[in-house]
RNA sequence: GCGGGUGUAGUUCAAUGGUAGAACCUCAGCUUCCCAAGCUGAUGACGUGGGUUCGAUUCCCAUCACCCGCUCCA
């Protein structure tokens, strides 16, 4: 892990936030290479979510939640206040209101570690900070899926099952921030959440985890490396009828990197008004606040009721993380040399491919390797880069280090004699001598064929 | 939040109660330079605040951040 923070420090893919002022604990920066990466992760998840597939639409919600939201979703009764339960009376204690480590009902002092408290982040709407009016940071992106519903629905006109996605930030005064970007306050989640018929949600949650599995895959994690957990009754949220989570083989230790629940009809049922109405099966709280119904007509039978949810939820840090970390490889090259490499899957690399003059100060050379950077730069494959550091074997160290797939050098048998330039690949070290003029379709055809996940 | 540990250039180390050295990295220049080459030069650090002291990077206190355990989840 401390290799991992070095290397993604030094070369600039994330930092501690606030540095200069000392940090502020839990949050971290993406910098000039790290954006990239998360880009790139987020877009693969969009690609594989929304646009391969038609039964999926997507949304991007306001962060600032309205209370009554978190209210009915159940997080002001679970994220709030620290508990602290009594083992011997089976009563409950504000941990902040106990004078002693002693039961204030029974006197013992079998009670439990308190437990999480204030964990949704509050802020004030409008200028004047007088209480009255206030709004969450959203814990997670679900619950704005769920408040617009209807919203998806009346414009788009699905059928079930279909799904809603959202990719954003989401906040949690999480007690212990740790391990780099595994856990912290300030996050990014990739959310699904897939509507069924009652009574298909569970083929359905064991087909959404298929998926997944396969789709970090496809993202360079090894299968080795991921473990399904299935989470024991006891542990399951307060929404969850069954949820398996993910886990990857983090430097820390096994660990979540997405959870996939079955929510059941608790959200929508939670959030819909004329709940009497329909045959909500989840114990949902009354409401009289909401002015929405959330439920969909069954075609056949006619009946309106509230689909079931499948949520695969990933987290965006975690997931860059897990990345890094297989990529991540030191290789010996014999004779006592080594090189890192970081070795992306293409589509996630942050920068395609890196155009390298072989003498920095010959302007021919640099004329025509600049030509070249910006040509292969309106291909649209992502970010191209003018390297000239240093020497030949450098830029090419150096690229290595930040997973770059592709090299590409000018020389003077270039401008002098045959218009051709020198193709260096990152993962086999092999170089090929090809005519510009096939440049941009054998880059193309290596960034996009085989790895496009 | 509790308990334990750590904090000197980007990195790895060093030294010191009297205003911090090195290597690698980085940057600039030279070299017809294809896997971290060579030569010349340059930038850059005592986490922050307070106390003790003639003087603090060094001693003390606080704070911030990070690491390990409890805990937690995306």
């Amino acid at each position: 892990m401390e290799e991992l923070v070095g290397l993604a420090k030094r070369r600039g893919f994330i930092f501690q936030s606030s540095d200069i002022y000392g940090g502020l604990q839990g949050m971290y920066d993406y910098g000039p290479l790290g954006v990239e990466l998360k880009n790139n992760l987020k877009a693969a998840w969009w690609r594989a979510m929304v646009y391969n597939r038609d039964d999926v639409e997507g949304l991007d919600a306001a962060i600032l939640t309205n209370p009554l939201t978190l209210r009915y979703s159940g997080h002001e009764a679970t994220f709030t206040d620290p508990l602290v339960d009594c083992r011997a009376c089976k009563s409950r204690w504000r941990a902040d209101h106990l004078e002693s480590n002693k039961c204030p009902n029974c006197g013992s002092d079998d009670l439990t570690e308190p437990r999480p408290f204030n964990l949704m982040f509050k802020t004030q709407v409008g200028p004047v900070d007088d209480g009255s009016s206030f709004a969450y940071l959203r814990p997670e992106t679900a619950q704005a899926i769920f408040t617009n519903f209807k919203n998806v629905v009346d414009s788009t006109s699905p059928k079930l099952p279909f799904g809603i996605a959202q990719i954003g930030k989401a906040f949690r005064n999480e007690i212990t921030p740790r391990n780099f970007i595994f856990r912290v306050r300030e996050f990014e989640q990739m959310e699904l959440e897939f509507f069924v018929k009652p009574g298909e949600d569970e083929q359905w949650h064991a087909k959404w985890v298929e998926e997944r599995l396969n789709w970090w895959s496809e993202q360079g994690v090894d299968r080795n490396q991921l473990e399904l957990y299935h989470v024991p009754a006891d542990e399951l949220a307060h929404y969850s009828k069954a949820t398996v989570d993910v886990m990857y083989r983090f430097p820390h230790g096994l660990e979540e990197l997405e959870g996939i629940a079955n929510r059941t009809d608790f959200d929508l049922g939670s959030h819909t008004k004329n709940q009497a109405e329909y045959q909500i099966q989840a114990k949902v709280e009354p409401n009289p606040d909401s002015n929405a119904k959330l439920v969909i007509q069954d075609l056949a039978s006619k009946q309106w009721q509230v689909p079931y949810v499948i949520e695969p939820s990933a987290g965006v840090d975690r997931g860059v993380l897990a990345i890094m970390n297989e990529a991540y490889r030191v290789e010996d090259l014999g004779d006592g040399k080594q090189r890192t490499v970081m070795a992306f899957k293409p589509h996630l690399a942050p920068i395609k491919v890196a155009v390298l003059p072989l003498k920095r100060n010959h302007e021919g050379i640099v004329t025509k390797a600049r030509e070249i950077r910006q040509s292969l730069q309106k291909l649209g494959l992502g970010r191209i880069l003018y390297e000239d550091t240093g020497n030949i074997g450098k830029g090419y160290r150096r690229h290595d280090e930040v997973g770059t797939p592709l090299c590409v050098t000018v020389d003077f048998q270039t401008i002098e004699q045959d218009d051709t330039v020198t193709v260096r690949n990152r993962d086999t070290m092999n170089q090929e001598r090809i005519p510009v003029s096939e440049l941009g379709h054998l880059v193309q055809a290596h960034l996009s064929a085989e790895h496009n996940g």
